[in-house]
DNA sequence: TTTTAAGTAGACAGACTTGTCTACATACTT
DNA sequence: AAGTATGTAGACAAGTCTGTCTACTTAAAA
């Protein structure tokens, strides 16, 4: 059974709900709609809170912004590294992987293409962690395939055309026409 | 010696330049600011125009976001086949071509992937434009691999590897790496 | 017990958004 | 000579933007 809910069961914790849903809720309508396009006070009615609580937990709209950027981060990569594993971190599989991602309903690219386009050159911050993003990602791929034992320098290519086929995707183009492209790449890379 | 600028001489010609203003401008602007950043009154300021006149000839943002995406399209079609034709269509070449184009100042990336990121999902024919000016590269270089001998099936990997190296450079990596890359990529397919 | 953090409700400021409107001027075409 | 297209200058409407402010409440920590 479960243990009781006293006081510091969770020391810290219980840190707030109201900032958790104002995250979530700017994930969702940041990634969905844009991060102009989504206005505070659209983020203060859809996650339930009042303007004082949201200005307090984010002074402005730009640390709303950075944090959903990092949080999109970890929630991507946690999903992106368990999809992999899956697939014994046999890079050759990995449309399969993306298949799964491209197809999703609610899919609109990547978070962090986006934001760059976006206010890339507003908030060069945006910037800096898309690109650490990208080479995260990357360092994942460097460690599938070692795994399989295969050329790791090959990480950077293979990181760089998914991100042509993230795109792609975003743009209409079938998700089986630009995960045939993709294999094509994975093939020629791999051989 | 130049010929004398009667009236006929150009026949429905001058058609306006107010209305090239402000094409111009929006493609400066939306290009790279972003659309949503530029204002209507911007554009107005900075094309010397007046809201009558701007209105007259667009009669909403929106009409002037497609027109501006159109020309861009003519624009960039233009700069990417005559460049291509200097190297004698040799795919191989690719990068010396994208080289100079992600060194320039204000690349600021591609205009219909940031657009498509930006109000794509508010406005589709955004989307259907930008699917398009894709379609219309590839066959591009469907063209060059053609002149060179080379399997024209390949024009959608490459392509779409071009895409990957845009949206990498946009975020910050440094040019010569991702052209190392997007080379590795090139060998790797047409060997 | 008193302080601190977190919450509610909603008015308000000031700037910026797109788009309409009136009133007038100029110049080319029919 | 009259009509049409194009232009100028700027007020105005109605809404949205981010961010601040007052006034009050609740609950945990020091």
């Amino acid at each position: 059974m479960h243990a009781m809910k006293t006081k510091n069961d969770m020391p810290p914790a219980k840190v707030s709900d109201a900032k958790t849903r104002i995250l979530l809720t700017a994930h969702d309508l940041f990634y969905q709609n844009g991060i102009r396009a989504t206005g505070v006070d659209k983020l203060i009615k859809e996650s339930g809170v009042t303007k004082v609580t949201f200005y307090r937990h984010y002074p402005s709209k730009n640390d709303l912004i950075l944090a959903f950027l990092h949080y999109r981060h970890d929630k991507w990569m946690a999903w992106f590294s368990q999809a992999l594993e899956q697939k014994n971190n046999q890079i050759e599989r990995l449309t399969d992987v993306l298949s799964e991602w491209f197809s999703d309903s609610d899919y609109r690219g990547c978070a962090f293409i986006n934001s760059v386009g976006e206010i890339g050159s507003e908030l060069p911050e945006v910037s800096k962690i898309s690109l650490k993003h990208k080479e995260d990602m990357t360092n994942l791929i460097a460690a599938s395939l070692l795994k399989s034992g295969q050329p790791e320098i090959l990480s950077e290519a293979i990181s760089l055309a998914i991100d042509g086929a993230i795109t792609r995707v975003q743009s209409g183009q079938p998700v089986k026409k630009v995960l045939e492209t993709l294999q094509l790449i994975l093939e020629k890379l791999l051989k």
